[in-house]
Formats: structure tokens, C-alpha cells, sequence
DNA sequence: CACTTCTGTTACAGCGTGTTACGTTGGCAT
DNA sequence: ATGCCAACGTAACACGCTGTAACAGAAGTG
């Protein structure tokens, strides 16, 4: 990873110098600027991985500026304001700012917050579109992660449906932890409504039981899927992980 | 867009009650949780946009479970807390989270930054699709986007009718997210005859078969064009996408 | 007009999932 | 040990959701 790139954009020239001694002493690079019109200059001429926006800028105002680039820019943007009060922070937020930060400010909290949305900023692009699937192995059994079916020890595939899918993974993310019925309810509950989560009566009894009768050699005593009395399951195998 | 999902995590039930009111009102799904297992198990099962994540929990630590989850995903993570002061803060932006908002806040503020996140997170992970791309290649198809057919992993051009490209199309903008029926049907509806959206009865159904006899190798088993039951469908292939 | 192709509707069969009911098990007090 | 009771396993059932064949309009095309 190069250096990032800074705007700094203040029309105090003191503010600006104390922002850009900070930067360059974390490593930072900072480029000084304080009209919009240089904004687009730098960001027509070169990379910026972020903008340091003063909102008052003498005649010309941040949070404008803010929105008229958020329209044609992805180029995070973190305001930085003296005004601090909700509705002022709201409005830099409604414009598409990525931070507000009011001053003054300490300094390396500044810095933390910049790098924060930097990070956000990189780490959300670089893996898009490839589903995060692990595979996992316990006793002789692969489970592929993405598909709604498991390779048995003896080499067979068997069906399972989204729902004991779904039991699976939850089950295979908590190893060796017994589960409530509660928290697996709520980790299948994909509608959100709580109400439901205590209108479920013997569901995953039910749901457990036929994912039993799929994996365990002798379903009546579970190897693997152990119930852990008065509490809830578990899954009790040794497993492997694999990106 | 689909609805965002997100996680609010707080030991304190009266917190977490007003925190997934407020969510649920503003149109998102609120779904709780109260450790760092009950986290898990909602990530390793469905999707969660975000993460609200309390620094306080009981015996856990919200900064610890922050740091660990951040080794392994990418998730957005917004720590709460009560602790205000700055290196706390700090504490907070060091271990990766996106953003820190102290106890008590403004609701309207809260959900001002939630959005800030998420759009930044959203903004940076749809590069490929924003630059109105036109190739999609998953599995070994290639689909133009601009013609009405596609090419087969064994180089046959298979047509389709426009309304069969058309849903290709909504489900490969929106990869790895469940559609519902009544978004299926807004999206391929160009008049905006709201009316219409209603009287679409199973047609979306008949219409997802179709294509899944054209693109599946066994319809009876579809693995890309999967069905969500209960909630409509998805697209669960790798998708790449190009120019 | 006849003909083809596309698209929505209906009907029915099959499957997935939650509920109920009842038998069994395991822990605990006596 | 014995009896009790709550927790658990599971068969049977009911219901809703989905896949799909068959059909009927609708929309082009010559």
C-alpha cells in the first residue's frame, strides 16, 4: 500500500500548516487546498484516497461542496467543522460525508477517525462479489458451505435442506459451544421479528432430528450433534476450517 | 435496493428494544443479539450489513469481540458505548471499527452515521457495477448485457427472451442478496403501473423456471438460480464482472 | 389473416417445515 | 431404589410454498 494522499482544505492558513505538519508526521502525504476549484484540480490530476473538508471556507460553504462531489465522486470525505451541534452534523451526513469531526479536535483521534474510513473504504472494495464460503471437515464429512448438500464419509452426497443448512452452519460457527434453542432461532430467524422467535415451540427439535437422521451413523445416540440437556446442542466433532 | 440487515448487539434489554424500534421504523431489520457467539451464528448463517456493536456486554468486551471479528470479516461495525472519553474512543478506531458513537445520542444522529457507513461501505464495493458494466461471466457463462442470449461454458449461444434477460440482469446487479417477488417485479417494471405489480400472481415463478431450464445443467437442482423459501430468490454464483 | 413466440394464469402434485401427541430418557428428591 | 417430572425424540399430521404442465391471451411477423 503507497502512501495515502490527503486534502487538506481550509482557507486558514494556520489550521492548514497544523493539519499538515500532523499528517506528514503519520505518515501521511498532504496536500493543501482551500476552494473547491482546487479541489478539482487535485482530484482531475491525481489520486486522493480522502478529503479533510473545513465546512466554513470564507464565502464558499463545505457542505455544498461536499454534495456537488458526492454526485460525480466516490472520494471519501470527512467534514470538519466548528459548528457541532446534531442538526449541523445531520446535514454534513445528508450530503454524503463519510465523517464529521468538530473542532477542535485531538489530534490523533482525528487520526484514528481518518483512518477508519479509510480503511472502509479499501477494505470494501477489494473483495467484492466473491461470497466469503468455508469449507469445513469433521469425521470423514465435507461440507462445501455454499451448496445445500454434504459429502458423506463413504463418498455418497446427501441433500439437506436450506433450513438444516442453515442449523449446520450456525452449529459449525460455534464449535464445541452448546447452543440454546433461543439463539439458534433467533441466528435462523431471517425476518427479524422477535415475536416469532417464541412462537417456535419444538421447531428445531424437529430440525435437529432430521438433520441427525442424515449425518449420524446411529441417529438414537448422536455422535456428533449432542444435546446438551436443559440447555440446548452442540456440535461436538473435531472440524478443519478451510478459506 | 434490498432492506438492510442489521445486528444490535447490547446486553441491556430496554437498550436493545428502543434500539430496534427505532431500525425497524426507519426501514431496516433489527436483529438482536447479545454476544459475541450470538453474532457468529447470525453471520455464518445470513447476510448483516452492520453491526452495532455495544462496548459494554456483562462479562465480554465489545472492543476484544470487535478486534477478533474484524480478523475474519469485513463487516461493518459501529461501536456504542457510555465510555466517551478519547482514548477510548481511540481504543475503538484501533481495533477497526468503522465508526464510535457515545451513550446517549441524538437517534437522528445514530442513524445519520449507520447510513454514512453503509454507503461508504456499498459505495466502494460496487465499483465494477457502477461503471455500468456490461459482461457478467459466472460459472463458465458469459452474458453480454446488451444482447438477448448468452454464452454456455460449452460455447453454445443460448437465446432468451427479453424478459428472461431482464431478470438476469436484476439478479446479477444484486449478487449473493435474496430478492423478493414484489422487488423482482418492481425492478422488470418499466411502466410503474403499481397496480400491475400486485395482479403479477406466480408469473415471476413461471419465468425463473424458464430461465433455470436454460441455464442450469439440472433445473430440478439449481445451483445458481436458488430459491430463498419463503422469500424469493437469489443469484449464488461467483459473478465477475468486466468493462 | 394465419402463425409463431412470448408471457401470465390456473391447477395440481410434491416437498419443506411447524405443531401436536405420545413415548422415552435422565436427573433429582425422597 | 423408586417415583416423579421436566426435557427430549420422533411419528403423524397439516399447511403453506414452490415447481411445472397445460392452457389462454398478447404481441409481434409474414
Amino acid at each position: 500500500m503507497s502512501i495515502p494522499r490527503l486534502l487538506v482544505v481550509d482557507d486558514d492558513p494556520e489550521m492548514r500548516s497544523m493539519m499538515t505538519q500532523l499528517l506528514q508526521q503519520n505518515s501521511f502525504i498532504a496536500l493543501p487546498a482551500s476552494s473547491e476549484r482546487e479541489i478539482r484540480a487535485h482530484l482531475s490530476n491525481g489520486r486522493i484516497d480522502l478529503i479533510l473538508l473545513d465546512v466554513m471556507l470564507g464565502d464558499e460553504n463545505g457542505i455544498d461542496i461536499c454534495a456537488r462531489l458526492r454526485r460525480e465522486q466516490d472520494v471519501p470525505i470527512i467534514l470538519v467543522s466548528a459548528l457541532s451541534a446534531d442538526h449541523q452534523r445531520m446535514a454534513g451526513y445528508e450530503v454524503g460525508a463519510d465523517d464529521y469531526i468538530a473542532k477542535p479536535f485531538n489530534p490523533q483521534l482525528m487520526l484514528a477517525r481518518i483512518r477508519a474510513v479509510m480503511q472502509r473504504a479499501r477494505r470494501s472494495s477489494s473483495l467484492a462479489y466473491r461470497r466469503r464460503t468455508r469449507t469445513f471437515r469433521f469425521d470423514g464429512w465435507v461440507f462445501d458451505g455454499k451448496r445445500d448438500d454434504l459429502h458423506s464419509p463413504e463418498g455418497y452426497l446427501v441433500a439437506l435442506s436450506q433450513r438444516e443448512t442453515a442449523l449446520l452452519k450456525v452449529l459449525l460457527a460455534n464449535p464445541h459451544i452448546p447452543l440454546t434453542r433461543d439463539e439458534i432461532v433467533t441466528a435462523l430467524d431471517v425476518t427479524g421479528d422477535s415475536d416469532k422467535s417464541e412462537a417456535q415451540g419444538r421447531a428445531i427439535d424437529m430440525l435437529v432430528g432430521r438433520l441427525r437422521s442424515k449425518i449420524e451413523t446411529n441417529p438414537k445416540d448422536p455422535q456428533m450433534l449432542r444435546t446438551e440437556r436443559g440447555v440446548g446442542y452442540i456440535f461436538a466433532a473435531d472440524i478443519s476450517v478451510e478459506e
